[in-house]
DNA sequence: TCTGGGGTCCTAGGACCC
DNA sequence: TCTGGGGTCCTAGGACCC
């Protein structure tokens, strides 16, 4: 069994916590530049504002007066998110963080899991100073459709437990798809056209038919709703693969001096986290990009990537970053937003990915004749051994380092490639 | 005037290899 | 003369999530 707890309007529960006078009262939490609503309070979605919504386009709502706005702050959310999961970590096996608000609990051979989900919420109210609704139910998907439930619908006093096939009957009946976890808005829209509208219809549908117009995506959605789970609670947290800084002006840019500016500032801010992650970055992208909100300019939204040596230091960073900049960046246009992308992260500890280039043509093919050389002198089974993988034999020419071959490929640099 | 930012996974199709 | 087929890797783009 699986629990799903999720704190109700997060962002705004966070800075309710330590301003009362907030509490009771519309508030809303808005996203880089005031741009959008990114999180409301029930009072504030009773108002009709809804999640998205550019803040500017809902000043003439009634009653928009009464509502009290905040520009974010994830300083703050990220310590109240460490606070929710310290007060949870006391309470079960296993806590596995899925979003800045939301964790997945394991509920394995707890008797008493339904009880035990009270208590938490009681507790992380009481101690991180935030409310919650828990989420029950065989499958991560179904525990995240039971959480939603519970937010939706107070007769659940907080705690929905669908681990009652007989309950989850019933739900997925009066339920739309689009509610489940997975199924956005093409492929709810993909559904309809079959005929399919409640989570009920979706589950009815043979595996080949979901196979054949959602993918494996789709199928393992089908499976985690018909109680058979595909996604495991994780103990390790994923490496990271990708490291972005990007943001919009405020308003249009057009000189290179001020898209420099960005440029460096980004990538400067994308070394220290990538510092603080404790990785190197081997890849980057680097992108400018004119208002897609206003038609009428002339668009251009170039992009570059590239490989680079494997570093996090600043200078290097910047320094690529701007010259991919200064090549793209062309006058008259009005830009709007641009964003550095780490690429290829990876461990200082392990071989660096860019030994096997694929952004960089010539030194993949000087890897290839490194690889010929070495069969001449070794012979060939010098070359097989080296690129033996444990799930079996591979083309080392046309593999890129993947973690699990680090052996394999470490192997070959001993040998000198 | 003012429309976020940071991620992951999957697929299709081209390039290339033997 | 017959002009293949199995396979991998890569990129771009779509879809989705919070």
């Amino acid at each position: 069994m699986f629990g799903l707890i999720d704190g109700n309007a997060f962002y705004c529960s966070c800075e309710r916590a330590f301003a009362p006078k907030l509490r009771g009262k519309p508030l809303v939490v808005l996203s880089n530049n005031d741009g959008c609503i990114i999180a409301r309070t029930s009072e504030a979605k009773a108002l009709g504002l809804k999640m998205g919504e550019p803040w500017h386009l809902v000043q003439n709502k009634p009653g928009i007066e009464q509502v009290q706005w905040l520009s974010s702050n994830y300083e703050l959310y990220g310590d109240m998110s460490r606070r929710m999961y310290q007060v949870l970590e006391d309470i079960f096996p296993l806590v596995e963080p899925y979003s800045i608000d939301e964790m997945f609990l394991d509920l394995r051979g707890l008797p008493n899991a339904y009880a035990l989900s009270h208590k938490a919420r009681d507790l992380v109210r009481t101690i991180a100073k935030i409310p919650t609704c828990v989420g029950i139910g065989p499958t991560k998907t179904i525990a995240k459709l039971a959480n939603a439930i519970a937010k939706d619908q107070p007769n659940w006093h907080g705690v929905c437990d669908m681990s009652d096939p007989e309950v989850r009957h019933s739900i997925y009946m009066g339920t739309a798809l689009s509610e489940v976890w997975g199924m956005g808005p093409a492929s709810v829209e993909k559904a309809a056209k079959l005929g399919v509208f409640s989570i009920q219809d979706f589950v009815a549908l043979p595996t080949e038919e979901v196979r054949k117009v959602l993918t494996v995506v789709g199928l393992r959605t089908h499976a985690e709703l018909n109680g058979q789970s595909c996604l495991a609670l994780s103990l390790v947290p994923p490496q990271k693969k990708m490291l972005a800084c990007t943001r919009s002006f405020s308003r249009a840019v057009t000189t290179w001096e001020e898209i420099r500016q960005a440029v460096a500032t980004y990538a400067e801010t994308a070394a220290r986290r990538l510092r603080q992650a404790g990785l190197y970055a081997a890849g980057m992208q680097v992108f400018l990009q004119t208002n897609p909100f206003a038609p009428k300019d002339p668009q251009y939204s170039p992009q570059r990537t590239f490989g680079i040596e494997g570093t996090s230091d600043t200078r290097a960073l910047i320094a690529a970053a701007l010259r991919a900049a200064e090549r793209m960046w062309r006058p008259h246009f009005r830009y709007h937003k641009v964003g550095i992308i780490l690429l290829d992260l990876y461990s200082p500890q392990s071989v660096p990915p860019s030994l096997f280039p694929s952004r960089d043509p010539k030194r993949s093919a000087a890897l290839m004749k490194a690889m010929d050389a070495l069969g001449d002198r070794y012979g060939r089974g010098a070359v097989r051994i080296a690129a033996t993988a444990p799930e079996g034999s591979w083309n080392m020419k046309r593999s890129r380092l993947s973690p699990r071959y680090t052996t394999a490929a470490e192997e070959m640099l001993t040998v000198g490639v």
